[in-house]
DNA sequence: TTTCAGGTGGTGC
DNA sequence: GCACCACCTGAA
């Protein structure tokens, strides 16, 4: 059993904030799928456990993938000093960890996010799993599945990735896991790539523009320094911080701005920017 | 029946 | 460079 501190981690707050697609909310537990293992987090008193349910994940790689390297008190009490939005996004998403994802399902999955939403990206990531991804066991009379591989993808058609909530993303796809094989790519690379560099790496594929690859850096890649800029982040950069409506001027002001930790002040400020609208008093 | 969704690539200037 | 625009499709 691995376990988490509450002052810096709730499941909620860390499933729900766009950064992953595989968790859901199984009898007040949450339940996903990382890597080959099948896990499950649960209230335990005055912190959180993580359970392997299937498959095996030891306590070094639970660490890696809650993000266990960094210290959030520390993190937390740099941005909050920032400005008053901060601290209020900061508060409302205390319990968010930034995790750390496998790069070939990260990529994948961010392809599938473009001018898509959270729903439609979780049934056609979870339709991608069923039909070609690894048959992990069941839980709970629940069946899971990996993420499929390169190798278990490279020999199907276009119209094989047309999964549930693709839709023309599936050339997309598609085209990725062609470009991976036929060029013989190391996805690790990038890890040891500078920033540029490890974009540029990214970019190279079909689909993935600026915005993605950002996303892959920061989930996959822990560069987390990148900060995507969506739409939700524009307008909150417009809104609260008074940035101008053109691209060099968002991407200008993150870097100048948030410095090193951009890509926890994004996940803050997302997250803030959401429940404002989830529960009705923004705008 | 429309409109919208956590963008991207293609086109035209 | 920068401004448009089409694009699958489930949900409201």
């Amino acid at each position: 059993m691995f376990y988490l501190e509450k002052e810096h981690f709730n499941p909620y707050d860390t499933f729900e904030c766009g950064q992953c697609f595989r968790w859901k909310p199984v009898n007040g537990a949450y339940v996903g799928v990382v890597g080959g293992a099948v896990l499950r987090v649960f209230e335990a008193g005055d912190r959180f456990a993580v359970e392997v349910v299937l498959g095996e994940m030891d306590a070094l790689a639970l660490e890696r993938y809650f993000d266990g390297a960094q210290d959030y008190g520390a993190i937390k009490g740099y941005l909050l000093e920032k400005d008053h939005w901060l601290k209020l996004a900061v508060a409302s998403g205390a319990g968010i960890r930034l995790l750390n994802q496998a790069p070939f399902e990260t990529l994948l999955t961010f392809i599938l996010s473009s001018n898509n939403n959270i729903p439609k990206i979780k049934m056609a990531v979870a339709d991608l799993c069923e039909r070609y991804g690894t048959f992990l066991g069941t839980y709970e009379g629940e069946a899971y599945h990996a993420f499929p591989t390169v190798e278990a993808l490279v020999s199907f058609t276009i119209d094989d990735f047309k999964v549930k909530g693709a839709g023309y993303r599936n050339k997309a796809l598609f085209e990725t896991v062609q470009c991976i094989y036929r060029e013989g790519l190391d996805l690790n690379l990038p890890y040891a790539l500078d920033d540029l560099a490890a974009k540029a790496f990214l970019k190279r594929f079909y689909g993935v523009g600026d915005k993605v690859a950002d996303c892959v850096l920061l989930f996959a890649y822990e560069k987390k320094n990148a900060f995507p800029v969506d739409t939700w982040v524009k307008k909150l950069m417009r809104e609260l911080y008074g940035v101008p409506d053109v691209q060099s001027a968002y991407d200008a002001f993150a870097s100048a701005y948030f410095d090193r930790y951009g890509g926890y002040a994004q996940q803050y400020l997302f997250h803030y920017m959401r429940n404002l609208k989830a529960t009705g008093k923004g705008d």
